[in-house]
DNA sequence: CCGAGGTATATGGTATACCAGAGCCCTTCG
DNA sequence: CGAAGGGCTCTGGTATACCATATACCTCGG
């Protein structure tokens, strides 16, 4: 009879513990999608947190939920007001004019980094999807999902040139910034050829990507999305509407 | 007799209390001073940090040093081992290099927007620092000493033309980006002529500022700063040295 | 009725005790 | 001698008690 190898012997098939994680870490996870769930731009008052709800809510003492509103507060999702509670932050047409502002040298440089360094393989994956869009899921056609999908898709796209950079950093840098950018998804809905122009605009960076031109992408990439900042700059009034007394959670 | 006005009725002179403030961020504003002091690059041993003994040298209890340490790691300055210690975080030459690809983006975008917007006053004071610093106090004379006091002019450039530009976001998001990049002081000992290449741009760039052209701003300030990436690119090894046992603090 | 003062409550800020686990050192066994 | 196991120490992670203060409400006096 051969050995019998120790390596061979029954064992529990237990899958490895997530030690990498704390209750800090998944409270601040937990708390960023519920927040950034929330549609806070739809209703005129403040939406108030509570400390010791939310730990109740969560199952946890209040030390994890502190740290993670630190980190949440620093990122600008919410602003603590001491003694009085902790608020849920809208953001101003201004800040978010910055936000896209902002983003247009991220993205532009995004491109450019793309332009040089993606694979033909990325490049005709970004074509797929756009052209997939584009062929069978027109965006106007009816009602509020189809130009919610839009959006996904259009962010989707944004990322996804990101992404071609290869700059682990402008992928950190940005991923805030698109969440904070769900604010303007009510300009979208009454302009519905912005979504067409968009597309052509879309189209105009991958073609630049493709021919490998990294001053055109760069370029476009900019003019587009600078274009977007100068839209909510006109149509965004209603992001400075009035602030009330907040709804306690 | 007039009446006599309360408001005229003898008072203590008191200043006002600091109400904006908090353990917690007088322990983030010291400790980021202290670790961003530390010269980290020129020693290889990581340095390691420990709660109890920070919580024992501010005078305060652990908790608003771990409320710190959570944004300073976040920032990217130190990262945490549970159970282990926390560590002065050095940055990569691939991590520099990044910064200063996305510094690039960002400052482009600034130089964009103050050829737009800042005052003629505004950048008559840049120009005015510009040839002070050229004419009485040239770069490469002597010493260690003059080459930081350049560093820090170079800096002083770069971020009057964030502010120049108006975004707050724009300061915002690069305030902690040239604090990393203390990381790349070592190179320019070395190559004395990148400074006075350097002041050369920075001169073309208020040119560009001071004609009010937007477009050749930006990519002046774009082509600058991606040729300091460059730069580090090929001569930033020393970045990438051995990682050895922390010293303790 | 109005204004001032006092009290109670609620909430973020802080201190401290306790927990879990990683690493190191020492002892024992083969 | 080398390997394994146990115990101890140290450190970040967490829970909880306490603190400080802002606000709301009530009472009293003018």
């Amino acid at each position: 009879m051969p050995e019998v190898s120790a390596r061979t012997a029954p064992t529990l098939d237990v899958p490895r513990l997530d030690t990498s994680t704390s209750f800090a870490k998944e409270a601040y996870a937990a708390l960023k999608r519920a927040i950034t769930a929330m549609d806070i731009y739809g209703q005129a008052q403040e939406i108030r947190l509570d400390e010791r709800r939310l730990s109740e809510g969560l199952g946890v003492s209040r030390t994890p939920i502190r740290e993670a509103m630190t980190l949440l507060e620093q990122e600008g999702f919410v602003r603590t007001r001491p003694r009085r509670g902790i608020y849920v932050v809208k953001k101003t047409k201004r800040e978010i004019v910055e936000i896209i502002t902002v983003m247009a040298a991220l993205e532009s440089m995004a491109a450019r980094l793309a332009a040089e360094r993606a694979s033909d393989a990325d490049v005709a994956e970004l074509r797929r999807l756009m052209d997939e869009f584009r062929c069978g899921n027109g965006p106007g056609d009816n009602g509020r999902a189809r130009l919610d999908e839009y959006s996904d898709a259009n962010i989707a796209f944004h990322q996804a040139i990101i992404k071609l950079s290869g700059c682990a950093l402008l992928a950190d840098m940005t991923e805030n910034m698109f969440i904070h950018m769900r604010a303007i998804r009510r300009i979208t809905i009454h302009q519905e050829n912005r979504a067409a122009r968009s597309i052509t605009d879309h189209l105009r960076i991958i073609e630049a990507l493709e021919c490998r031109d990294p001053e055109l992408a760069e370029r476009l990439a900019r003019e587009h999305t600078l274009g977007l900042a100068a839209h909510v700059e006109a149509h965004g009034d209603f992001l400075d509407g009035t602030r009330e007394q907040g709804t306690e959670t």
